[in-house]
DNA sequence: CTGAAAGCGCTTACAG
DNA sequence: CTGAAAGCGCTTACAG
């Protein structure tokens, strides 16, 4: 579990009697005050160097009540879409000064519970979360009670009221699926993810609100949960096609399960597009070299990522500070699978 | 910087005095102790969670000389690979008790070097460190005088004695040149990376070899170094393509390279596979469903991560064992791309 | 500008 | 099995 330090570190009291000066006055020094004469400074410095001492965060963070690391809470960090959002959160928090604390979920609310947990017990300053999509009442309940800062990213979670950063995904939804009814197509699978999740429910108005605009009826035998994985797009694909009357096009989830969906399709003997149009949602990396390049909407992950950060690092400056909302407008990536 | 804490957790000073014993008793009780009758650990266990106590792990760890959290340095946290690696690393951590700590160098030993401190500072029991291909010397020399555990791994660092957990490149490199070579191809370009990393020099001997087995000249003007990424892929192919004499075939640095040369042919108007075969190595998810899907060589990028921390882990419990290294056989994935 | 004392929230010997 | 005291490595008032 924790594991005995067999290795000893040079302690502030040590620099200070080799600079011959009190711990306090050699603190103030190394914590660049400008309470100290210069000289003194430079005789801690020097000692510093010397003894080759290395500050002790924990310990100084312990004593003055302050924490430098946050915690980041993702569902999977197999999925390109957090990649990104994590290498935005990076940045920003970095100039903050800031050591992140990563933890993944993979979707699973026990985890979650877990790893909130932890965090708390590390002592961070906040948490950037992105909830499961299936978190329990209890685990929302906590979180509520929850008294460090906290920002939800990507998905909120009902009736807690934190700030929080996403994308419009209705508008998003509104737009792959707007944008497959321009093409001709009239029967339009919605495929992967779970009912649970708020990111799921915006997909799904925005998807009937694009099909109710053009006089178009919803078929619920086209609206396929699954795992958000390419094996969740593959596995949605490959029931949707054994409906009586499939489907020509799919609004995937997101990119993941675009992916899986092209990937089921070439496993029968399908081409994606030619025999079924395929349309995703985040405009990760990948999307513009798989085969063929993918139709999507940009959720702009990197973004959501820097955003979550800097709303996170100004609630810990200002905990009193009135809640704030940031939706991201998405836009439509047009490429060769639809 | 660092932040002011404005919420106060509840001490075990607290939870002992609600449960009407010392704080050493607690202590021992929440540490689920044996030394403790039952009775007193109920009486204590019933406080914490009346009084909703949280277990500072910090404070416990500075008193205790222990440490809860272990450092990870990857160079890309957008190459799948070290997504995959990370999730490795994740798993097998976790079963010990291990919280991460990451850090992104972006392949600069300026990032690297300042990420060191900061885990020092924080005080990791120990760091998974995967080096930039182009480490100072200094660093190199600041790393062997690292006194806390640390394993390398995917690169190894010239001089460096430390435990080490990789791929055979050269057999690799070999392995996916071998293949080009048994299709037809004489002239193959090797594209990407850096010439300063090992893992690139393993690569090219690798090459080099395969060539030299059919009998085959090598031609420098055929090994162009660039960035890691699908953009230095790119770059290397525009490069190669002026050559008088352009190659029918390339083997890339890794899998993120070989996406970004096959972007760049069809940029260009030709058609990957056909006009040139493309060979990539790691076999990132994304390489199965690119196109056209990527023949490649499989690098266990996941499983690079998993033994990379078990072997800190027996690092930290027995500082004084015999150094290890290890060192996984690669795998060719013929697909469609060669 | 500098020092002596107290304390952050825990755990560790050591008595009893 | 339980408690009083000391201490992990820092910083924070408070004197001077």
């Amino acid at each position: 579990m924790k594991t005995k330090k067999k290795y000893s570190r040079v302690t502030l009291q040590e620099v200070a009697e080799h600079a011959g000066v009190s711990r306090a006055t050699a603190s103030l020094a190394v914590r660049n005050s400008q309470n100290i004469s210069k000289a003194t400074r430079n005789k801690v410095l020097k000692s510093m160097t010397e003894l080759g001492y290395v500050y002790d965060r924990i310990a100084a963070n312990l004593r003055s009540q302050r924490s430098s690391t946050i915690g980041l809470i993702i569902t999977d960090i197999a999925n390109p879409f957090f990649s990104e959002l994590l290498i935005g959160v990076h940045h920003a928090l970095e100039k903050h000064g800031y050591t992140v604390v990563l933890g993944t979920t993979f979707d699973l609310d026990a985890k979650q519970d877990k790893l909130l947990s932890t965090m708390l017990e590390h002592r961070v300053g906040g948490v950037i979360l992105c909830p499961v999509s299936d978190s329990l009442k209890e685990t929302i309940e906590r979180i509520k009670q929850w008294d460090i800062p906290i920002v939800h990213a990507v998905r909120e979670l009902p009736d807690v009221s934190c700030d929080y950063v996403g994308i419009d995904y209705k508008i998003g939804a509104q737009m792959a699926v707007g944008h497959l009814i321009r093409k001709g197509h009239r029967r339009i699978a919605f495929l992967g993810g779970s009912s649970e999740s708020s990111a799921w429910q915006e997909r799904k108005k925005g998807y009937c609100t694009a099909l109710q605009q053009v006089g178009l009826q919803i078929d619920e035998a086209l609206v396929i949960e699954n795992a958000v994985t390419r094996e969740g797009g593959k596995k949605a694909l490959q029931q949707v096609l054994n409906d009586p009357n499939p489907p020509t096009a799919a609004f995937c989830f997101n990119d993941l399960v675009a992916f899986g969906v092209m990937q089921g399709l070439r496993d029968r003997g399908l081409v994606p597009s030619e025999d079924m149009a395929v349309v995703g949602l985040d405009d990760v990396q990948e999307a513009s070299i798989s085969n063929p390049p993918l139709t999507t909407v940009s959720s702009f992950a990197r973004l959501i990522g820097t955003y979550a950060a800097d709303l996170l690092h100004q609630r810990i400056v200002d905990p009193l500070r009135e809640r704030q909302r940031m939706i991201l407008q998405p836009e439509l990536v047009v490429r060769d699978s639809s």
